[in-house]
DNA sequence: CAGTGTGAAGCACTTCACAGCC
DNA sequence: GGCTGTGAAGTGCTTCACACTG
């Protein structure tokens, strides 16, 4: 398959948001226009981007609701299960796994480590956090898909390390931190600090 | 001066990241290939970045490490401190604020607001949570300059002309719906459902 | 000679415009 | 007639390559 561009897949999340509304508000139907308003696009845009991964309108109907969810669903790979562990019982953790969509999408939390003592064995969030040590060990049975990485920024790498030993192919980072991971595995990173700094950056340069 | 891409101003937050690390290590002076290296980019890149800005390197010798970070803390507006509202008493706004380099880069939150009437008047991180009712009246006084919408998906847009109304010229948005402001107001949003989603299509699609 | 600064070339995403189909 | 699907044109960011300077 042609290589899709990463702002292609985030406005697939974004239309398949405004299909489950109009899957609840019970309208069959819907068109590229309708979409492209909902989701700060063109029409030309969402054409485009479906068109990527095949023909699910009619032309001069627009889209079955249904369908094309179901096709985004299925392109997103939110037709299964995602397990889940969080590296870090903090708070950015505990915050994404409370987070609306996060168990409707499909995504469920496997375990919860961490490497601070004072945690390890505590509740959190009804699991019992684990040793970090533990994950390699762990991830034989337990089978994770995606690790999200919320922990402070120092040796965030060692913990980068440890995951993909692990086997596990997706990363979620929220650490201010540049990270290496071999081909074969997917990291993203979001940075707060970063956005700010963005917000800091419009408001000092506006005309 | 020439619209600059967000990619330009992102970057520059990590090579200022990086700048911060060599100065505590009394490290002088360095190069767009170092500074490409721990980024993440091309030299290229860093010179074709800070060419939109000035000329600060020397040829032959690099940078300044003490200038260059002067200069990049000066174009992204971290000289002066930037009164922050945190709108939604919960973990993501907590997560944020002691985020390391929050407090670092100059950012200060000035209250913490919810609509919650069980929240409002408890402590949170050593701030008495205000009824979110009251922003406008009290924008008047604090002059926030940056607002943190971190609720659930519902009436989001009600709470940023609300942002908007009280003079709030940057805001910062946690939530998963798509918004509308007016010109001269910056909004950034942080999906954590979307960058869960754009890792499963990654690992879905996968070779 | 080493490394910056920058016009030009390359590349990738977006927008246009229209043929094609319901 | 209306709206999709898509090659072609447009736009903007990235990479190249080299003149220039300390």
């Amino acid at each position: 398959m042609k290589r899709i561009a990463d702002s292609t897949v985030r406005r697939l999340s974004i239309y398949l948001r405004y299909l489950e509304e109009l899957t609840a508000r019970h309208i069959a139907t819907t068109s590229s226009d309708e979409l492209a308003k909902h989701s700060g696009t063109t029409p030309a845009q969402v054409r485009k981007d479906l068109s990527f991964f095949g023909s699910f309108g009619k032309r001069g109907l627009g889209y079955s609701v249904a369908e094309l969810s179901g096709r985004i669903r299925e392109i997103l790979g939110l037709g299964r299960e995602w397990r889940v562990v969080i590296i870090g019982a903090g708070k950015i953790g505990s915050a994404l796994s409370t987070y609306r969509g996060f168990n409707q999408r499909g995504f469920t939390i496997a375990a919860v480590y961490d490497a601070d003592p004072q945690k390890i064995g505590r509740r959190w969030d009804g699991h019992v956090v684990r040793d970090v040590a533990e994950l390699e060990r762990d991830a034989v049975a337990d089978a994770p898909d995606i690790a999200v990485l919320a922990i402070p920024a120092d040796n965030v790498q060692d913990e980068v390390d440890r995951i993909v030993r692990a086997g596990i192919k997706a990363i979620l980072n929220f650490a201010p931190a540049r990270l290496d991971v071999p081909p074969g595995v997917t990291l993203k990173t979001v940075n707060m600090a970063m956005e700010l700094e963005g917000l800091s950056f419009a408001l000092t340069n506006r005309d």
